[in-house]
DNA sequence: CGTAACGTTGAAACCTGTCAAGTACGGTGG
DNA sequence: CCACCGTACTTGACAGGTTTCAACGTTACG
């Protein structure tokens, strides 16, 4: 099924048979996009959401000089722009880093979902909150940690969340972005991140090259990270709205 | 009513009389806590949700040497942990940082609420997404500005957000918190925090004394912060989610 | 009027940015 | 197959912003 990945590690397994077949219904169509291409523009009115299917994006802010700020990246399974649902502009631009597939899903079919499937109403906006979660924790990582413990927990993430989707094996993970994807989502410059990734390296903790992440030592990371997955909110940690 | 403050200025009007009073009815109980409290705990089980009513409060996480950095700040009208109805768990700690007045908000009558009332459903829901806005907006800030831009980009969001409850008066408003606070919301140490509030001092842009600010030079703040309100949707902005 | 919390200031250390140059790699066209 | 090109990556030296450490001033309050 099309939505086979949302929520997949998440307690997915709350949805009943009937959400789930309301959810596979409310995607209207299935489209690409190469890399490197904007999908929604900041400020635009916004009629669907996307339910990212394959592929990366991201969503990012540039300043004023046109530096990037990546403020969240996305894997196969999120609903990248649900919150436009709600709020009808963004506040931010949404790109793709690499060719995606995704699903397009109209406003008013959500409407429709909020109107006679109240659960899966509250999947929705828990998978809204798991944004936000993660938002929170960016902020933690920009504001109390060094050049090295951000960019490991950036890391620790990707890979806890790619690891839900199971694209992660044996430690590896394709992520092909550049080192300066990592500066722009780590408030970093790329010369900067280069070296953090040596120090990584030499470490034997992370190996980065040609768009594959090689966890080597996951407890480093996680210390010098201090990373903490509970805000993942993965099925392992017991989770509310059922 | 207790909830007068909901939504206003962002959108409260969308709310029908009847989504008024259904949530007017989902408060339980109005209470009371002092200054430098810990309301919720992370990882705590939470079985209600606090509509904050008077005074401040914030959200934060510890570093694993005790820092602190603040997620988030909430004024009254802000549904300060709404987002524990959907999620049960909270990924970071709730406090007071002045006395205050909240109402409390069973998550058992939020369900209901979602299951009789897709409107105010959304309208709820719309509100976790103005926080997770503001998250972003957050990392934007640690992110790409300096000490200057992060102090003024504070302090620009938090005029805006009292005058939508209109608690601003001739450019001042009461922010009852101390340099140490606004160091943790910054990433910045207290230090540093007293030498960025000399310089808006003496660039004639800010005053922040005995926990009174007040805003001489809007537009050299929002110059230096690159703030654009936007993000906190506004009601003279066009919403979603009708 | 003493005390504790908060605020202020200076000097030095440290981390990250900036600037500049050079290397490695993959794709394209001859 | 190789020369060429652009993009991404790598490295070094130096500049600059922020932290750290330490001391002192100020204010509120019992």
């Amino acid at each position: 099924m099309i939505t086979d990945l949302f929520l997949r590690g998440r307690g997915r397994e709350r949805m009943s048979v009937t959400d789930i077949q309301a959810l596979e219904d409310s995607v209207e169509d299935v489209r690409t996009l190469g890399p490197r291409q904007l999908l929604v523009e900041r400020g635009r009115e916004v009629q669907n959401s996307t339910l990212l299917l394959e592929g990366l994006m991201c969503r990012y802010m540039d300043d004023r000089e046109g530096h990037r700020q990546i403020v969240a990246f996305h894997v196969p399974g999120d609903f990248v722009d649900l919150h436009g649902f709600t709020m009808k502009r963004l506040d931010h631009d949404i790109g793709t880093l690499t060719p995606v597939r995704y699903g397009v899903v109209p406003h008013a079919r959500l409407t429709t979902v909020t109107e006679s499937w109240p659960r899966l109403t509250r999947l929705l906006w828990f998978s809204t909150l798991l944004d936000a979660a993660m938002h929170r924790e960016w902020i933690f990582r920009l504001g109390r940690l060094g050049a090295e413990g951000r960019v490991a927990h950036m890391f620790c993430e990707l890979h806890a969340r790619m690891a839900m989707i199971e694209r992660v094996t044996d430690g590896s993970f394709t992520l092909p972005v550049t080192q300066v994807d990592i500066a722009e989502a780590c408030g970093l410059t790329s010369v900067h991140v280069n070296r953090v990734l040596r120090s990584l390296r030499e470490r034997n903790a992370l190996t980065f090259k040609g768009g594959v992440a090689r966890i080597l030592d996951l407890k480093v990371l996680e210390t010098l990270s201090e990373f903490d997955p509970l805000y993942l909110y993965g099925s392992d940690v017991e989770l509310g709205a059922g």
